[in-house]
DNA sequence: CGATCTCCATACCCTATGGTATGGTAATTT
DNA sequence: AAATTACCATACCATAGGGTATGGAGATCG
């Protein structure tokens, strides 16, 4: 009935891989290297997966489960007005959420080369990009600045990840808040 | 005196390698592909480099020369008050840098595995952070809150590159108008 | 207890790639 | 014309990786 305890599951190579993808880029998630740190044989591999192409499936299937609902989840169980709501969820997404864009990018750029990825994240882009618009409406009526204001801070979530420049005025995490600010500053 | 006409030069490797960065990523430069596409073996590569990594070398120093510092100049050349030159390089950057961007993601995906790399984009974006931050501060005398103007841009160019979702309310030229308007909006 | 199933190791093949060594050819120099 | 140089082709080696075939050990089931 139960597993064997020592035995691994597709589960155990999909979280590897996952975790290996944003310091490696997809092309670096080989079979061979997984084994490896797995410390496994390739004869394990090809037991659970067809073949690595099984093993990309898997991984944006189980990326796209363990998505962004979860704040958007958070964020109208804690609930308030769609100020508060904003900043709670910028809140949640820069201080909690760093590593969870590090894998992002990683399969943004491995969108760049399949199809099927590049679908798989418009998907995730586009509820999140409704979310936050649909918030930033309840602020502001016209309906341009509010996909406007959700633009720049779904931006503002990405450039802080990527732009390697540094702080200088503030320290990095006031800064980002002084761009929070920014957006919600001229509210009606 | 002249070089044969049909000789190839370092340049056209360099060339060839950026062109194909953005599409394939930094695995991907691969010598013996490179030697496909320029009809001829590594024979000839290993004669203009001592290896790959002095290729890459060559690659990220040519970044660097031909960096951002055009734009600078542009907008600098035309002129006018802070508020017409941060809209004259947002025109530029927006309309025509699109591919440029691309190399420059495929470029800061690899500095997340070299720090050389990591460097060289870090002297890059602070030197366009600073540009954009002065011209800010001409309109904005708060310091921080030029800063997270600047930010806000930059994350603009960034997201607007990244992002997958499509635009709802406006098309996408419109949107980024006004996002940059929105950035400008409350001029002292 | 024997049969079966699960999970993995071993051995092997093929391809792609970085790199080296060497030879060849056309152009240039002397 | 002979020698040198610039540029490239050819042949070869080593390694890494995807994939397949098969055997084996331990657990589980009948």
């Amino acid at each position: 009935m139960d597993k064997p305890v020592n035995s691994l599951s597709r589960e155990h190579w999909i979280d590897l891989a996952l975790r290996s993808l944003p310091e490696n880029g997809i092309d670096k998630i080989t079979i061979a290297g997984l084994a490896r740190e797995l410390q496994v044989t390739k004869g394990s591999f090809y037991w659970h997966f067809k073949g690595r192409e099984d093993l990309l499936q898997a991984m944006l299937k189980r990326w796209e489960e363990t998505g962004s609902e979860v704040v958007f989840r958070e964020v109208d169980r804690v609930g308030g007005n769609a100020m508060r709501r904003l900043r709670h969820m910028a809140d949640i997404i820069f201080r909690r959420y760093g590593e969870q864009l590090d894998l992002e990018l990683a399969l943004r750029a491995w969108g760049r080369k399949d199809p099927k990825i590049l679908k798989a994240i418009r998907r995730a882009d586009e509820r999140r990009m409704t979310y936050m618009q649909n918030l930033f409406a309840e602020i502001y009526p016209d309906k341009k600045l509010a996909e406007a204001k959700a633009w720049l801070l779904f931006s503002l979530y990405v450039g802080e990840n990527i732009i390697a420049a540094r702080a200088r005025e503030q320290n990095r995490e006031d800064l980002l808040w002084t761009c929070v600010d920014t957006l919600l500053a001229d509210a009606a």
